[in-house]
DNA sequence: TGTACATCAGTGAACGCGCGTTCACTGATGTAC
DNA sequence: TGTACATCAGTGAACGCGCGTTCACTGATGTAC
């Protein structure tokens, strides 16, 4: 067994982990090309293998994307659950957290981030894709429902209207100003640009982080 | 001339307007196939010309989309402006009825509209379709002025900034909850979304409508 | 009014390409005895 | 411990496909004289 070839877990003829080793170079294709310039005939050559061994883990390219958006998800999920834990019993404050965690993770993830929220993809067809989709949301939800419970505002708002337009405003931000085609000049950080609708928005609500 | 060409203008050999025919070839094919499925020799024999026609009238199949993208910021520029001058003197209500003008020209040209705001697409290569694409905003920009400099809320806010966050609620409620893959049960229609959005933002900037 | 001619929009055939997917196969693995 | 064998991950060749784009061309148009 050839030094190189132990080390990425290659025996010669099983590869050991193809799945994730798929998975992996997806990403990374995605990330190059786009979405619409992922192949699986590409896939495999950057993985090493036969343009036939993707199909013995997924059942087509799209399966390949949906798992990529589906662990996207889980990701943007667990992220946002770290950034409440640091906000301790402000909730308010847990909910703008919850928010930037959102944007720091298009950011950062861009290319997958685009595949999450691409309108063309087929999410329906994959139900591993929608209810990854919804645990992430309903981190959010969750979130708001907290906030708008401990709020001692006059009218208080019902959460997941407040979910929904906290994570409206994020996306939009996110698809508007982040990623390599919004190198316009925008006179404002994309984060201070959320901070700042957070603020405003939510001060309406009397909804105001004790910070 | 048969009767049939002389209908489309076409005289046997030379079409007659050709520019004009592929894009709305391209508008059909973009709306029932995606911007990906979008291909130059499917249009080319939808509108009954051969497959090298079209590149007498666009350098390549990206000019082609960025003329369809140019117009629908053309358009959406347009019937935002309609729809401020529906709203008098009420400069806030104009920018509200701006941010639902937008909202529905999404509804009604969805898939025109994800090739406006596609991500990969190279806009920037594209001189006509970044310049559609900031007169359109601007509309928007010119609103959030008047509408800072008439109001008498004691802070007065950055009205470029009011501008970025309607868009980009307006963008993140369009491109999250319409079209087809959003035919996800949301408990309420995104224009009122929309709507409550803007009621909460705008009250806490003390831009409140007369209304 | 009639004719020669420049213009140029559209033709049709061809190119090279890479794709997604299938197929019968091969050879490494690990389990049963 | 050794061997037969079932399993199944990966092979490699092939399929049919449609694409974007180029090329030398053709034939309709409209203008100059």
């Amino acid at each position: 067994m050839p030094e190189q070839e132990r080390a990425r877990g290659r025996d010669g003829y099983h590869h050991g982990n193809l799945r994730e080793a798929l998975i992996e170079g997806a990403l990374g294709l995605i990330a190059e090309r786009g979405l619409a310039g992922f192949a699986v005939a590409e896939l495999a050559r950057v993985v090493g293998v036969s343009s036939a061994a993707p199909y013995r883990h997924f059942r087509d390219r799209d399966a390949v994307v949906a798992e990529v958006a589906r662990r996207g998800f889980e990701s943007l999920a667990t992220e946002m659950v770290a950034a409440i834990g640091l906000a301790g019993n402000d909730m308010v404050a847990a909910l703008e957290r919850c928010a930037h965690a959102h944007l720091a993770f298009a950011e950062r993830e861009h290319p997958v981030y685009g595949v999450m929220f691409d309108p063309h993809f087929p999410i329906e067809s994959h139900p591993d894709l929608v209810a990854a989709r919804e645990a992430a949301f309903s981190v959010l939800r969750r979130t708001a429902q907290d906030a708008c419970n401990r709020s001692d505002a006059p009218r208080r708002p019902p959460p997941l209207m407040v979910a929904l337009h906290v994570w409206s405003m994020t996306h939009g931000i996110a698809n508007l100003f982040l990623g390599l085609s919004a190198s316009n000049q925008l006179p404002i950080a994309p984060r201070e640009l959320l901070k700042a609708g957070l603020l405003v928005y939510l001060a309406s609500l009397t909804l105001t982080s004790a910070r």
